[in-house]
DNA sequence: TTGAAAGCGTTACCAC
DNA sequence: GTGGTAACGCTTTCAA
């Protein structure tokens, strides 16, 4: 009954249409996705698996504005997005993995390299599409696909800038646990300053985690040891706590020393002096995703199986 | 046959379950999760419409506090989360809400009061169990309850603490997008202040967005006018941005004024002065709602209909 | 301990 | 234009 007006806008007499209508306000009817899910075997929906083991993983600007991206596209075209976040350690173990539940998956992995690898193979062993976000190990099955923007570019514009404002020793800080990200950051920013005729040097302080007063303690430990010419922190949230470390340890930048970070969303506006960052096109990240993932459910195979977007340095006054 | 294994460790002959682990393993067998909820009327699965006109609705740092410690409860109890942001004026159409793909909605509701009235009796008819988070209006149905924070409280204390500063006019400044926890913010801020026997005067100015420039530049042209002796932003990301619009003109605070914002996250430790603001527990207010969501689904009701958390005052140098 | 059968709500197909 | 039937993959029940 119901079924011949729901195949969707066939030809139905109107006195029909108008019972069926009926029908469906009295018992406020809606229709069951998951037998329609299972007659068609196609879910609209995508799963996206986070590993971070902050349990506030969104709270990532990276993340959110990614997510953001994601969603909107995945919506525009009816699609749903799934969202887990869970501990890089239990990774596999992830309830968003287990049941095929989505038609493709997005991943955004962490921890040290050879975790991620194992991570990454166990994604790629699911035999569904996948994206994983910022990541170096080449797609190995053709369900695997990478999309990711130029960290190690970014990290060597900041360099360059760097040893332009006539930098002589920096100061790199990053959070303990690593990203894919902030490896190739820092890798970018050491290949600028580093291996030249007039070497930088270069030495890298890990914090505790990314938080504030981490990061704020670590720096402040950091400049009692000895100032260094200028601090490059792995995101902007990290500079502005280094930011506020100097400061509060009678420094003043960027007279005294230079600071900079990356990702140019929100905080680099923020702080006082504004600070020098690398742009992230996070948001875009999020749609390109969308858009491969649909096209390959659609058309069966992704048309590119890296994408690598480019970013941009931004000078602030940090580093004027 | 993988059926007798899969009936959850039921007593299987060893050599049996041998059997079927290696089908498992050689047919990279995952059960499927639509077979799975038709057959159980179950779903595993909680949805989140974010009513935004701001298509990266999750950077608002409020929003994707609340949706981790959502999606972390959810996740602990093998629970997925189905999130989708849309245009408040969409907000019906919204594919989430059509599909009955979901056990339970959670929702957060904007816009002007009569169109977020009209939204919250439509998720009442859904028939679903529903929480809306901080909305005003009584739950009519006995499926929606409402979690939120003392916001009219914040208000108040704000209020009250400035009074104190000995503050004699006051800028309210709010984007042009109603948000319910804005009204209550600015309601208390007023009762704080306006209604006593040596009134102090709050001005309400509007800007375009809760973007930094818009707000800035509202804040610039409002300084022109007259300076105020306090500045209250309706978050804290508009305050550090107000802040900034100060500095650039040629204001010091907490000198010449002060400034004050809403929620606690990390914007008011970024900004030089340290933002005073108001400390919202966004992330209880997510896992708080995972607990009344998933109790309802087992026990048939919710234990209360209401829950409001309360929030707290956090001085800082903004405002010494 | 194993397996056969029924049924969840939907859609595709095919008679009427 | 309409509606009956089968099948999607799973779990439950019950008989072997």
């Amino acid at each position: 009954m119901t079924v011949s007006n729901f195949v969707h806008g066939k030809a139905v007499r109107v006195r029909t249409r108008k019972l069926v209508e009926a029908a469906i306000a009295r018992l406020n009817y809606r229709p069951n996705v998951s037998a329609r899910s299972l007659r068609l075997a196609q879910e609209y929906s995508v799963g996206l698996v986070i590993a971070d083991s902050d349990p506030e993983y969104l709270n990532d600007p990276f993340i959110s504005r990614l997510v953001s991206g994601l969603s909107n596209y995945l919506s525009s075209l009816d699609f749903t997005l799934d969202v887990q976040g869970v501990a890089p350690e239990r990774f596999e173990g992830a309830t968003i993995l287990r049941k095929v539940g989505n038609e493709a998956l997005c991943a955004i992995l962490c921890g040290p390299r050879a975790l991620r690898k194992q991570q990454f193979d166990y994604l790629g062993r699911l035999g569904q599409p996948i994206i994983v976000f910022r990541e170096i190990f080449a797609p190995s099955s053709p369900h695997v696909a990478i999309v990711g923007q130029d960290d190690l570019s970014g990290g060597r514009q900041l360099g360059e800038h760097l040893r332009e404002r006539g930098v002589r020793s920096v100061v790199f800080v990053r959070p303990s646990l690593e990203w894919c990200a902030v490896e190739q950051r820092e890798k970018g920013l050491r290949q600028a300053l580093e291996g030249r005729r007039n070497p930088v040097a270069v030495r890298s302080v890990v914090t505790v985690s990314e938080r504030f007063n981490d990061v704020h303690d670590t720096v402040t430990r950091e400049l009692g040891r000895r100032t260094p010419d200028a601090i490059v922190a792995a995101t902007d949230s990290m500079a502005a706590a280094a930011l506020k470390a100097c400061e509060h340890n009678g420094l003043r930048v960027p007279k005294d020393l230079l600071v900079a970070g990356f990702n140019g969303f929100d905080v680099w506006g923020y702080t006082s002096p504004t600070l020098t960052t690398v742009v992230s096109p996070a948001y875009e990240l999020g749609r390109i995703a969308g858009e491969l993932l649909l096209g390959r459910l659609k058309r069966g195979r992704f048309p590119r199986r890296t994408v690598s977007m480019p970013v941009r340095l931004q000078v602030g006054q940090s580093t004027a």
